[in-house]
DNA sequence: AAAATAGTGTTGCAATTGCAACAATTTTAC
DNA sequence: GTAAAATTGTTGCAATTGCAACACTATTTT
C-alpha cells in the first residue's frame, strides 16, 4: 500500500517553523462544523491541515450535499484546485481544526532564492497533490460503476486493500457512505441487505468482512 | 475561463530541447487506437503529449470500457497518478500521436543543480496537476448528478461555460458521452430526446444551444 | 466503389433505483 | 442525565434506467 505522503516530509522541525514564517503562513482554528474560509479575495492559497479532518463538499441548489473529497490531517486544499466558477464548493471542518495557510506564490519564490527548504516542501507539494489525484480517480472509478451493488462491492474492495485484509471497520457512517457514492441511502441499505443475504459480504456493527 | 496551462510555459524552444536532452528523454510516436505502455518496470515518469490525443480508460472485466479522463496536446499522464494496483487501467492513443517521456526524479535532481529551467518545468507541472485536479473534481460533480437528465444539463452547462456561450459544438460523439457520463446511451437518447421535447435544449446536428 | 466498421435513433420490457414515510436506536449537546 | 438531533433499518410504490434488439446512416478501410 503506497504510504500517505506528508507536505512535511523530510523537514526537520526548526525547518518547517522557519519556512512557515519565511513564507508569512498564518495558523488558524475551525470547531466542528464551522466553514473554512480561505482565499478570500487572494489566489494560489494551499491550506494545509495540522489536525483535524474536513471535507470538501457541494451544496446543491435543493439542499443536497454531497462529499467530494475527505480530508484529514497533512492534507491539502486550494483555490488552485478548484474551478473558479465553482461557488458551491466549500470546506466544511468534520472535527475541530488546525489549518495553516501559505501561499503558493511565495513558495515559488523562495525556490529561486538559493533557499535550501523551499525545493523540499516543493516537492512534498507535488507528492501530496500526485495522491490527491489517486484519489480523485478512485473516486470516479467508484463512480463510473453502474449499480449500487457495483459501487458498494468496488468500495470494499478498496477498503479491503488499504487494510489489506478481508477484513476493516467502516469509517463512514451509512447516511455519508451514500453521500459518497452518490445513491439514495435506503437504496444502498436494501442493497447490503441483498449482499449480506446472498452471503458475499459480512456487516457486524460496521465491521465489514469481504467474504469471496 | 481559465487557460489550458501549458507544460513548456515560459520556456523558449532551446531551452526546452536541452532541459529535455539533460533530463534523457525520450519521445515515441502511436498510432490511433495503439495503447500507450510506460513505465514498465520504471517509477515515477511522465508522459508528456506533444501531438494527438489520448483517453486514459478502463476495460472492466466483462468489456465494458470507460472513459475515466481525456487528453490532448500538453497534457500529461504519470504512473504517479494512479493507484498501484490499477492494472486495468490504461493511456490509448485516440488519434496519432507524439508522447515525450521524462523521468521526475531528475527533474527534482536538477532543481538542486542550480539549473535555471528545472523550477520553471516544475512550477509548470505543478500548474498543469492542478489543472487536471480540476477536471477531476468536475467529473467527479458530474457523476454525482443522480440522473442521467440532471447529468446531461449539467455536462451542457459546463461546456456552455467553456465555450462562453449557450451554443456548442459536441466533440464527443454520443457514444463516447454516455461512456463519460457512465449511464447507458439508449437510455441517454431517450433522455436527450426528452430535453428537447421539453425544449430545454436545442441539438441540431451535435450544435447544442441551452435554451434556458 | 464496395465492404466493413462505427455511430445514431428508437422501442418494449424488466430490473433497479429513488422517494416518502415511518419506527427504532444511537449519539451528541446542554 | 435528559432532551434533541442524527443515524439506522425497513417498506410500498412510482419513476428511471439498463438491456436487448433492431433498422438506418455515416465514416473508414481496402
Amino acid at each position: 500500500m503506497l504510504e500517505k505522503q506528508k507536505i512535511y516530509e523530510n523537514i526537520g522541525e526548526k525547518d518547517i517553523k522557519k519556512i512557515l514564517h519565511t513564507l508569512q503562513s498564518t495558523t488558524l482554528l475551525y470547531k466542528n462544523n464551522q466553514s473554512i474560509a480561505y482565499s478570500i479575495g487572494n489566489r494560489n492559497i494551499i491550506g494545509i491541515i495540522e489536525e483535524g479532518n474536513a471535507n470538501l463538499i457541494r451544496f446543491d441548489f435543493d439542499g443536497k450535499r454531497t462529499i467530494i473529497e475527505e480530508m484529514s490531517k497533512d492534507d491539502i486544499f486550494s483555490d488552485m484546485f478548484l474551478s473558479t466558477d465553482s461557488s458551491e464548493l466549500s470546506v466544511v471542518a468534520t472535527t475541530n481544526c488546525k489549518v495553516t495557510f501559505i501561499e503558493y506564490n511565495e513558495l515559488i519564490k523562495e525556490c529561486t532564492t538559493n533557499n535550501k527548504i523551499a525545493p523540499i516542501l516543493l516537492n512534498n507539494l507535488i507528492q501530496v497533490m500526485s495522491r490527491k489525484l489517486i484519489k480523485r480517480n478512485e473516486r470516479i472509478e467508484l463512480l463510473t460503476r453502474r449499480s449500487i451493488r457495483d459501487k458498494l462491492l468496488h468500495y470494499f474492495e478498496l477498503e479491503g486493500k488499504k487494510a489489506n485484509s478481508k477484513t476493516f471497520n467502516l469509517n463512514y457512517s451509512y447516511t455519508d457512505l451514500a453521500d459518497y457514492l452518490s445513491v439514495d441511502r435506503s437504496a444502498m441499505m436494501r442493497e447490503l441487505k441483498n449482499l449480506k443475504d446472498d452471503k458475499l459480504i459480512q456487516d457486524i456493527n460496521k465491521k465489514i468482512t469481504i467474504l469471496y
